[in-house]
RNA sequence: GCCCGGGUGGUGUAGCUCGGCCGAUCAUGCGGGCCUGUCGAGCCCGCGACUCGGGUUCAAAUCCCGACCCGGGCGCCA
């Protein structure tokens, strides 16, 4: 007996007509007319309908059909029929149809999408959320990204590294770590590969990456927000804070240029057309920020971070992606570059798209003195930063480099109204499970 | 964490202002019946719910307090 092929629903064309196929999938839809009966049969790539007419099929194939529910697993062997009444164009009349796991019923959650379901319904039961051709295609595109991000890294030079996410102190400052237990010691979990990318400068790698998790315990409650996030990282040597960005913004178009190339199937079942940004994106300087926000009335004290109402007010002037650049010196952390003749600024930057903050970084400090200056003026204590200042001492060269927001770039680019849509499994504030 | 709004069958909702008429609405789903061209199949019958704890009252889905959770806004986020 010859062997069936296994194809995939989208695979099935006018070359197939006649032919016999192999088909698995899940049980979307089942219209049963008595007599006849349609099936619905959903594959990763599509849907494909099984046409069962009692008359013209074996019984068993029959009796089978009748009795299965929705979302079960099934393998379908048939004829594939040119069919104008099919949805699509094609259908497949059985010759065997086989429930290999029958599914349980009511649902949990309605794959068919005829009763909508909150954003935490769906989180709940995530892997049934995932069934549905529109999340799906979210992640088959966040995967292309990675992809994109990652090709256009390496051609750059970067060589991609792992750096340890169980760390031994929270002296890095600012945002709330996650403690854990490290046998008889204390231990956190990293809010960011910063330290690790900079002492790897010193080891002379001169450009790195790291696409990995970061975590910050804070007890933040917004559309925007995760406490374990996915961070794209680089460092770069003998470069500046332009020179970063202007890999940023490259990389940026890049990625929106693989996206529309490669997954144009998939922006189309999200109904999105992606347009690739224009570059070299906006530089607005942190003091201009502040005059527009101050002239739609929402004034900003000079050196404090900007609000988020003053944002949303700034993203009005600023439709696509744009930096925010030269930001006061001690608003921004005590690793980034103070100007020379103007030390109350220093040389970093954020990337925005509309509000939110996609990317941050800076040219760094790569002089020992000027570090431990600042160190201690944002108050923090040298010798708790032990491995880390002392690269510097036996040849760190200059070095910039930034850490752009995985989960939050594909918010951007796909429009989300929540980060959360974009994560698998998201970790939030009250979210453990799954 | 703060402010505001909310929590009703598996899912999404109406009802809450003004307590009783709620033995709780509608859709979808599920079970049963009819049906050979559906594509949100249709028609008939049935099933299934007031987040939890306390209080007020003759009487609570409805009013009050607390907890938990959700949504929006903000804060925090070197």
């Amino acid at each position: 007996m010859l062997e069936v092929i296994r194809k995939y629903t989208a695979e099935i064309g006018d070359s197939d007509i006649g032919k016999t196929v192999k088909l698995y999938g899940w049980v979307h839809e089942i219209r049963d007319h008595g007599g006849i009966v349609f099936v619905i049969l959903r594959d990763r790539e599509g849907f494909i309908q099984v046409t069962v007419p009692r008359k013209k099929v074996d019984t068993d194939v029959f009796k089978t059909v009748k009795k299965v529910h929705r979302e079960s697993v099934i393998e379908v062997i048939g004829t594939v029929k040119a069919e104008p009444k099919a949805p699509g164009g094609y259908e497949i009349v059985p010759q065997k149809f086989v429930i290999l796991n029958e599914a349980d019923a009511p649902l949990p959650l309605d794959v068919a999408e005829k009763v909508p379901a909150e954003l935490d319904t769906r989180l709940d039961h995530r892997y049934l959320d995932l069934r549905k051709p529109k999340i799906q295609a979210i992640f088959r595109i966040r995967h292309c990204v990675l992809k994109s991000v990652r090709e256009f890294l390496c051609e750059e030079g970067f060589i991609e590294v792992n750096t340890p996410k169980i760390v031994s102190t929270a002296t890095e400052g600012g945002t709330e770590l996650f403690p854990i237990s490290y046998f008889e010691k204390e231990a956190f979990l990293n809010q960011s590969p910063q330290l690790y990318k900079q002492v790897l400068m010193a080891a002379g790698l001169e450009r790195v990456f790291e696409i990995g998790p970061i975590f910050r315990a804070e007890e933040h409650n917004t559309v925007r927000h995760l406490n374990e996030a996915v961070s794209i990282d680089i460092e770069a040597s003998f470069i500046d804070h332009e020179g970063v960005m202007n890999i940023l913004e490259r990389l940026i178009k890049r990625v929106y240029e693989d996206v529309s190339e490669s997954c144009s199937r998939y922006l189309k079942w999200l109904g999105i057309e992606l347009e690739t940004p224009k570059i070299p994106f906006k530089r607005l300087s942190y003091d201009e920020a502040l005059n527009i926000a101050e002239r739609k009335g929402e004034s900003i004290p000079w050196g404090e971070d900007i609000s988020t109402p003053a944002l949303k007010l700034i993203s009005e002037d600023m439709p696509e992606f744009y930096f925010i650049v030269d930001w006061p010196t001690k608003s921004k952390p005590f690793y980034a570059m103070p100007y020379k003749d103007k030390p109350e600024i220093c040389k970093s930057f954020d990337l925005m798209k509309g509000y939110i903050e996609l990317a941050s970084g800076a040219q760094r400090i790569h002089v020992y003195n000027l570090l431990v200056k600042r160190i201690e003026e944002c108050g923090m204590s040298i010798d708790s930063f032990g491995f880390y200042i002392e690269s510097f001492r036996y040849g760190m060269p200059p070095h910039a480099g930034w850490g752009l927001g995985a989960d939050r770039l594909l918010m951007a680019m796909l429009n989300l109204k929540n980060i959360r849509e974009g994560v698998l499994f998201p970790r939030d504030r009250n979210r453990l499970v799954p």
